[in-house]
DNA sequence: ATAATCGGTTCGGATATTGAAACAAAATCG
DNA sequence: CGATTTTGTTTCAATATCCGAACCGATTAT
């Protein structure tokens, strides 16, 4: 259904963007089974679309700084101001952290530090999950005007993820009043059975 | 010569991505004069190709989590560490400040703050020049082993940039030298009339 | 000197892509 | 609330586009 020269094309672009290294034509199109032919084309549209680099004398290519116009949305500030914070909390704690951001009906963690501990929560830096799920899905909506809060969690689809999951309206709301009133949010069992999740909002923008 | 549809695909991904709001598929498709059945399908196949995502109630169009994995390259590891850097120069001198990185024959610039004087040097982010250019271009080159030093300024074609610009290769080599042994470098009127720039190496990997 | 690789090119045939039009589903309006 | 506009999605025949086997020349390895 989706179109093949596409498919195929961001595929590469994966590929070649996950190398710590310059790639060169025929390893890309080995490893990715396709014809050389078929490779240079896709590769040159990318170099032409300033996706990909060509090192003009190996030959080989790289990511190219299209890419960072894409990356318009990753607020790289926040990132940059963030780190040295999550860095104070995961030593203290020796918990992973990250920082969550709103987008459509998502939350998405656009920075994480992870504990090393054997047993940790594993979150994968621009993963998107249900806004409303977990301590910072209930910080990101407790602390929006009502009117907005209300229009997003009428329009939740709650979903039981485990046997402790909130899945009713009405004391979801419960727990939103409270985390707007303490300034924070506590969440046990909410998205994995076992793990317990705290969250604060960073309220100015 | 490139293929059509994948340069399409790459046109819409721009779009979406440099767009501050998600955007529609009509509204996508008119901007870009392009079919609405062909836009929907480029969409859809870079939606499952995870570069862009499709909010499930509005049905339109952001940044998907694989933008992310492109990244890899620009090294937003040193980017949140020297922002804090950055801003201290900026702040003490109120020029132009940037973070240089190698990347084949160019240098790359991954982070710059701007003065906020009319007159400026404004850097692009992302924007790649030649390597061996301007201030930051001798530093690159100067700490390099002697070896790849040499190679790379072999492979220097040298661009007449402003009337003061060195195209002589000897004559770079001894400023590379005095660059390496006065620890940072200096630069009038190489890369345009009437600027100066400074540059000192990280070198701690 | 010869062989093996590598990046890049060519071209006819196969097919994946296109886009007009029809359809469906929302959103907006009166 | 029903009518109208706007928006998103599907269909299908026509063909422009893309594919890939074979080929080329340059560089590197044997």
């Amino acid at each position: 259904m989706p179109l093949q020269t596409v498919k195929r094309a961001i595929e590469v672009l994966y590929f070649v963007c996950e190398k710590d290294n310059p790639i060169g034509l025929t390893q890309i199109s080995r490893s990715l089974r396709l014809d050389k032919a078929t490779t240079l084309r896709i590769l040159s549209t990318l170099v032409e679309g300033e996706l990909l680099k060509q090192d003009a004398r190996t030959r080989r290519y790289y990511n190219g700084p299209g890419i960072l116009r894409l990356n318009h949305y990753w607020r790289h500030d926040l990132r940059g101001v963030c780190q040295p914070h999550l860095r104070t909390l995961l030593n203290r704690f020796d918990e992973t952290v990250c920082l969550i951001e709103p987008r459509g009906l998502d939350r998405i963690c656009i920075e994480v530090m992870e504990t090393r501990k054997e047993l940790r929560v594993v979150a994968e830096l621009g993963r998107a999950q249900p806004i409303y799920s977990g301590a910072s899905g209930r910080v990101l909506l407790a602390f929006l005007p009502e009117k907005e809060m209300i229009d997003i969690v009428d329009q939740i689809e709650f979903l039981v993820l485990t046997p402790q999951s909130v899945i009713n309206r009405k004391q979801y709301l419960d727990e939103l009043s409270l985390v707007r009133n303490q300034g924070y949010a506590y969440a046990v069992d909410q998205v994995n059975v076992g793990s317990t999740g705290i969250s604060a909002p960073i309220l100015d923008k």
